[in-house]
DNA sequence: TAAAAAACCGACTAAACAGTCAATTTGTGT
DNA sequence: ACACAAATTGACTGTTTAGTCGGTTTTTTA
């Protein structure tokens, strides 16, 4: 594995686990076992590494999605296996999960940041579409995005608290309920 | 005003803007014009006044919301009358706000320290009656106030990007319907 | 195969950091 | 007026920090 992944990987590790300034870059780098200039040859600085981590998990969990999703599916159906797909994701990459929840919730984020990503871009499209075609509340399709995403994060603190639902489908089907109920009109 | 609460207030101004550990100790204390000494004399660490910070923050919302609650109010009415109040109290009070997104999802919070505090006992007895009355979906009431807690969060955010929703009341109670229509059956 | 470029090392630095402490002021009860 | 406790000061310390840099190895290219 290349270096700059390697960093990435454990970065990502030590700042779940004790957050951005509780995590020397010096550390980083000792626990990769690679050299310390090396990471400030691939990251000018420690927030360049914190965001170039950010990009790399939108990015991942973005094209995990995107396989899931199918041709001539409802919009339920949709949102459905983007909710499903984000939780399962979001549960088996902890590490990931616990990175972005810090980072999103930390001063270094913005609203613009969140825009451009091709994620937000293409669910902001299908509740776009959900509220044309009066099938979503009528409100701006943003809050639509973010009600979803926001419950996503909801559902995946839930669910590591209790592991024996994980597997039941049933009960996840339930907590999609709630989602839908959330946005349908 | 005592130095203690001036420290506090700082802090939060600062923690909210530049972070934790963006956030130095003697720069709280500058800016508060008091001592270095004196934090440590009040706060034994720097974690110990952040978590002290979050107390008094929950402690006032509490307060607030507790003030706002009436009598013979349906379960319905409870609700949206905590949703309202904890929406608006973190809209006057954005580094509250910030503050406590960035302390609760940090690697400092855990479950056992969201579950000491009354407010989040109050809202999972009401959470408790509502499934009782099947009035809620049946699922665990823990998620329900979750659910709920989430997406007061998600409201003030969107809020704060719209600066002339805030007074629309309309507009409002349709982001509320979108609460309701998620916990209710 | 030589030369140029890119990856890589680790010792180093200057600044920043949380927390200490001996000394001083202020407040309180008698 | 006195004594005692609590509040307050700010200079100080040892450690840790992000980031640099001169030099070395490896890879690419022509």
């Amino acid at each position: 594995m290349d270096k700059r992944t390697k960093l990435m990987l454990t970065a990502k590790k030590l700042f779940s686990k004790h957050g951005f300034y509780g995590t020397a870059t010096a550390r980083i780098a000792k626990d990769a076992g690679v050299s310390n200039g090396i990471l400030f040859h691939y990251f000018s600085t420690k927030d360049k590494l914190i965001e170039a981590m950010y990009f790399d998990v939108k990015d991942r969990i973005f094209h995990y999605s995107l396989g899931q999703i199918y041709k001539d599916a409802t919009l339920k159906e949709s949102f459905y296996t983007l909710w499903l797909a984000a939780v399962e994701w979001n549960l088996e990459n902890p590490e990931d999960f616990d990175f972005m929840l810090q980072f999103e919730n930390s001063p270094f984020y913005s609203l613009e940041i969140e825009k451009s990503h091709k994620y937000v871009q293409m669910t902001m499209e299908l509740a776009e579409q959900g509220i044309e075609q009066g099938e979503f509340k009528f409100v701006s399709p943003l809050i639509l995005v973010q009600v979803v995403a926001g419950l996503v994060d909801t559902t995946v603190k839930f669910l590591r608290q209790n592991e024996d639902l994980q597997q039941d489908t049933e009960y996840k089907n339930k907590l999609f309920e709630i989602v839908w109920d959330a946005i349908k009109k």
